[in-house]
RNA sequence: GCCCCGGUAGCUCAGUCGGAUAGAGCACCAGAUUCCUAAUCUGGGGGUCAGAGGUUCGAAUCCUCUCCGGGGCGCCA
């Protein structure tokens, strides 16, 4: 709707010539936005007050020849000056019945804008390490970057959903190694279980389930001989190392590869059946090990060279990303031959480039943040944009149980799973909370206080309305009466209560939600509305009946409400949370 | 030391490109149900927007500094 108001207001300012200049570079739209209070009208513009500077008048005089200078518009009932030079538009009511009529016929579209080809936008997230389950910080990565998807789907983007999974380098050893030692310890072989390996009892779940045909036995004595201490004494890296190596003695290099391979399948596989019941899909699992597997890894490296980005130092390759904004040099290949994590890290975002996304998204973990500048500094080197990047950084979150705080580490298995919770508050809380909160502030997610006051959640609060709707039209049905939508649409004008002025007022708000939402990657902004919107349902329904005698009545109050029930049903959809027709 | 995020009601948090009297939930207090689901609604109290300067018609919002809390700064992944 707001385009009803910047419409005119720009046809107005086409006239004035004494406010072209002035008003050269300003975006009009931008200018226009919802009144916090209805005795300021529907919209309201701050224009005048922006012009007042560079056109050197008072800003109520310009308001005022803005306003002298507006066309008629049987959308628009009276504007007028307020306060210090708002120009303030009251719309007809008309204008807001042909948006209720928009909700009724584009139905599932409705707040929707039509698609378009670019920029193409590549997505990803939570690229979770696969070396053990999600845990709650993870769901809120996948929660965020899920609804995120849907939201700049919803404005029109093409949007391709990309997980990235680790699964090359040693932290596939160390879960394999972790996944042996409990193999052979289930034939009664008992190592000191290294500090840096993973502990997990999913590990042992892994070891009891893998098929170990081809496998060599071993005995006690050749695990354990001239092995070195682990931490508090040693260095449990070292001790881990010393681990993998004797593993890869014993089993050879095809044996122990069986059991890593074994590991990283059944993880992988549990992640992404915890994602898929999580209502999270992905266009695709992009392999790390297709990567180095490939050239892609040599490919991103060469580019590098022949710009001149890279040079010696140390035996090492190192990359000049000091020369991109970033704070030091970093190394790509280390002295002993090996590649870095940034090699293929940059490779990858190279490689999303090449396959010709024009927009990268990269949603991560708050500790990730120094990883920003370095990979947009590899982009710049090899020739794209930074800004081709955007990282959103998603803030922590805080596991308490009964008002404990937990420890969330996957090495040391004390962590508490995105399974776990799911199982716990249900699905739809879960996408509900995990967005309903700024990425950039830190989540406190306390399970007793989710479970306790579960009907008191928001989230049953919106679900609430909407099934209140289907409940209705329910009644209607046992009461043997038809709802005339038709009858409806042409008799919205009998609804002058005050209920339902501010109710549709909220409905034709939604896709500016959205759009909003969508710009600022901030769902919520679409979890307020809804909840704002379910007020303003469930305060008309305490205050009128909808099934009244009155047949013209009741079928307008019909077709307000089931705009009602598809307005929150988009919204929940985009969240996705569940609408219910019944509770 | 440097970098990122946060600090708004008792608690948890919204607050759009700077805009009109700073909002919501929970908690607390007082009410509403012969009537479409009370998982609801109505009303009330509750604020030094961490602090100090600055920018301007106007600052919770932008800039500078300080304080407090969380996180990050590897030839690890």
């Amino acid at each position: 709707m707001k385009h009803i108001v910047a419409d005119i207001l720009n046809q107005a300012l086409a006239g004035l010539s004494e406010l072209t200049e002035a008003a050269a570079d300003l975006s009009v739209a931008a200018t226009v936005e919802r009144t916090r209070d209805p005795a300021h009208g529907d919209f309201a513009s701050n224009i005048a007050m922006r012009l007042a500077k560079p056109a050197r008048k008072s800003p109520r005089d310009i308001a005022a020849s803005i306003i002298e200078a507006l066309s008629d518009s049987d959308q628009v009932e009276k504007v007028d000056i307020a306060g210090p030079g708002f120009i303030n538009f009251h719309l007809s009511p008309s204008a807001f019945h042909a948006e209720m009529e928009s909700i009724l016929s584009e139905g599932e579209r409705y707040g929707r804008q039509s698609p378009q080809e670019s920029p193409k936008i590549l997505l990803e997230f939570p690229s979770a390490n696969p070396t053990g389950p999600l845990h709650v910080g993870h769901g809120r990565l996948a929660a965020y970057g899920a609804t995120v998807g849907n939201l700049l789907e919803a404005v029109g983007y093409p949007v391709y959903r990309e997980y990235y999974v680790n699964d090359a380098g040693r932290q596939m050893d160390i879960l394999g190694v972790s996944v042996w030692l409990r193999l052979i310890g289930m034939d009664g072989i008992e190592v000191p279980f290294p500090k840096g390996a993973y502990r997990g009892d999913y590990i042992r779940e892994i070891a009891a389930s893998i098929n170990t045909d081809g496998v060599d036995t071993v005995t006690a004595d050749d695990v354990l001989s001239d092995l070195p201490a682990d931490e508090p004494e040693g260095d449990k890296e070292a001790y881990v190392e010393a681990l993998i190596d004797r593993a890869r003695t014993l089993l050879g290099d095809g044996g122990f590869n069986h059991i890593r391979q074994q590991s990283l399948d059944s993880i992988r596989g549990d992640i992404e059946d915890d994602l898929a019941e999580f209502g999270v899909t992905f266009d695709r699992w992009y392999s790390e090990q297709d990567l180095t597997g490939g050239d892609a890894i040599d490919k991103a490296l060469a580019v590098l060279e022949e710009r001149g980005m890279l040079y010696k130092k140390d035996g090492a390759t190192w990359f000049r990303a000091t020369d991109f904004g970033d704070e030091k040099d970093r190394v790509v290949v280390r002295e002993n031959g090996v590649r870095t994590y940034f090699a293929s890290d940059i490779a990858y975002h190279f490689e999303k480039r090449e396959r010709g996304f024009d927009q990268l998204i990269d949603i991560l973990g708050a500790d990730h943040h120094g990883y920003a500048p370095r990979l947009k500094a590899g982009l710049e080197a090899m020739g794209y944009k930074g800004n081709d990047l955007e990282v959103k950084l998603v803030q922590f979150v805080t596991l308490y149980r009964g008002g404990e705080k937990m420890q969330m580490s996957t090495r040391s298995g004390e962590f508490d799973t995105l399974r776990q919770l799911r199982a716990e508050i249900g699905n739809d809380a879960a996408r509900f909370y995990y967005v309903s909160r700024s990425n950039d502030q830190h989540l406190d997610f306390d399970l007793d206080v989710a479970k306790s006051q579960s009907n008191d959640n928001p989230v049953y609060y919106i679900q609430y309305a909407h099934a209140r709707v289907a409940s209705v039209f329910r009644q209607l049905a046992e009461k043997a009466l038809q709802w005339d939508q038709a009858g409806g649409r042409d008799h919205l004008g009998l609804l002058v209560e005050p209920q339902e002025r501010a109710l549709m007022t909220g409905l034709s708000r939604y896709p500016e939600v959205v759009e909003l939402a969508a710009n600022n990657r901030a769902p919520q902004h679409l979890v307020h509305y809804l909840r704002d919107l379910a007020n303003d349902f469930h305060t008309y329904y305490n205050a009128h009946a909808f099934i009244v005698d009155d047949a013209a009545l009741r079928d307008a109050r019909l077709y307000l409400i089931s705009a009602t029930r598809t307005v929150i049903a988009n919204g929940l959809a985009i969240l996705g949370v569940s609408a219910p027709e019944q509770m």
